[in-house]
DNA sequence: GAAAATATTTGACCAATGGTCAAAATATGG
DNA sequence: CCATATTTTGACCATTGGTCAAATATTTTC
């Protein structure tokens, strides 16, 4: 099957094409949600027809389904280059906090988007192609996150006797998206006085680990030099959302 | 302003329609999400025409968002009702952890209808009357969390140096918020091999309040047995959720 | 108790929009 | 330069949220 003669002209273009639109309707969609804008103006903007529009996305929700695919295959790039930091794995842990935190930081919408997708009758409007590219992704920050806690088991820096790894790797999943959708609402914002979202998503993942006991502790070891590392060496544009003391 | 005499016939008839058409739009809700239904199939239910719809909500988005506020306020009152358990803080804590449950297992859709009103442009096509009631009910559930934390904290059960109670009462409505989103996601309930979701929910919550400190902690105390006293005396009918070995 | 006045209900109608497809435009090949 | 194949287009369709004048029901008046 795979082939894979190299791409004709038309197939570049085709390809070229697609990231347009793509682009587009990801600007709009940060801008306006999903409601606020229809296929015409993704057109007018792309400086096509409707009609070639639907020669790339079977549907609406199949081009949003597209998008956040994209921004999903970030995401998973991120993590895995944040993976990479050497150190402690409670600290390689940390660094995919910081990863998620910059992703966070350059999809703003993000999570908006992957919400809508998760209820509605999305996933029946969208080609199989694509829900499957989608699968793929969100497998991908799954097993990056879940092979360092086997790891950090498997070196005794997190008890391996009370939870399974698929458990530990869960309870980080579900705090870090619920942190992101929760500091994202502006009256919560408020009622809990907080300043710094991304601070408090990682605070919230710093009691996770905790709880789970995944040494060292945070108040046992100075993680503010490791947060000097990461950034230094991963994500030097963390500045635009880092608000360090 | 509140003189409010005893309702007129019209007034109470008035408020029967009004409840009639906020169940079956729960219906609606719960089977279909969103879009998979109109207004005229729902006029068509409850045997009005659809220009007396509007006659009770400005838009189909200020109905689904007076549905979800009748749903938090259910919420709000199991909370505050769990909050009266005789016990510990943590013990009280733990109380409206299964409340979220019992919550969650009665409208198992309410939290992706929440994540639908929080994006998309939902909150400028209702009206102000619903917003208004709908914060309401939300900081009500706010409340009851945060007064426990701070409790705890005046107790000592709760360390009070290194988290303001409001950062602790984030990090528990986040974790909680999170994972029963993700406890719904058929995909990661695979993935991390969850058979029961709402035990999953309750575990994150007791990672988060070790991670805090909350004494006790989960493995120095029998909670198994405050959870048979909650149940016994505040949810008798969870035996519908729980699956207790 | 009938007629007038008031209030309520209705569904035809409108506008917006996701999606389709025959025709027009363009590209390819001989 | 024509014939054939491919691509692009936008008029058109169906659905649906929302409106409002007319129809229906209720209350008040005499």
């Amino acid at each position: 099957m795979s082939m894979s003669a190299p791409p004709t002209r038309k197939e570049r273009e085709f390809q070229a094409r697609e990231e347009l639109i793509l682009s587009h309707a990801r600007r709009l969609l940060l801008e306006k949600g999903f409601q606020a804008w229809n296929m015409e103006q993704l057109a007018d903007a792309v400086e096509y027809s409707k009609g070639t529009l639907y020669q790339h996305f079977t549907s609406k929700e199949d081009l949003v389904l597209a998008v956040s695919t994209d921004a999903l295959r970030m995401r998973a790039d991120l993590f895995e280059k944040a993976a990479q930091f050497k150190g402690k794995t409670r600290e390689r842990c940390r660094a995919i906090g910081f990863a998620c935190c910059e992703f966070a930081y350059n999809y703003p919408e993000y999570f908006h988007i992957e919400m809508m997708l998760k209820s509605a009758s999305f996933w029946e409007k969208a080609s199989e192609e694509r829900r499957q590219a989608h699968a793929f992704q969100g497998a991908r920050t799954w097993r990056v996150v879940n092979h360092i806690v086997v790891q950090a088991m498997a070196l005794g820096d997190l008890p391996s006797g009370r939870f399974t790894p698929e458990q530990a790797t869960f309870a980080l999943v579900s705090v870090t998206v619920g942190s992101h959708i929760m500091t994202q609402e502006p009256i919560l914002r408020v009622q809990a006085g907080i300043t710094d979202p991304m601070a408090s998503v990682r605070t919230n993942q710093d009691l996770i680990c905790d709880g789970l006991g995944w040494q060292p502790l945070l108040h046992d070891y100075d993680y503010a030099s490791t947060d000097k590392n990461i950034v230094k060496e991963l994500f030097p544009s963390a500045s635009a959302w880092l608000h360090l003391e």
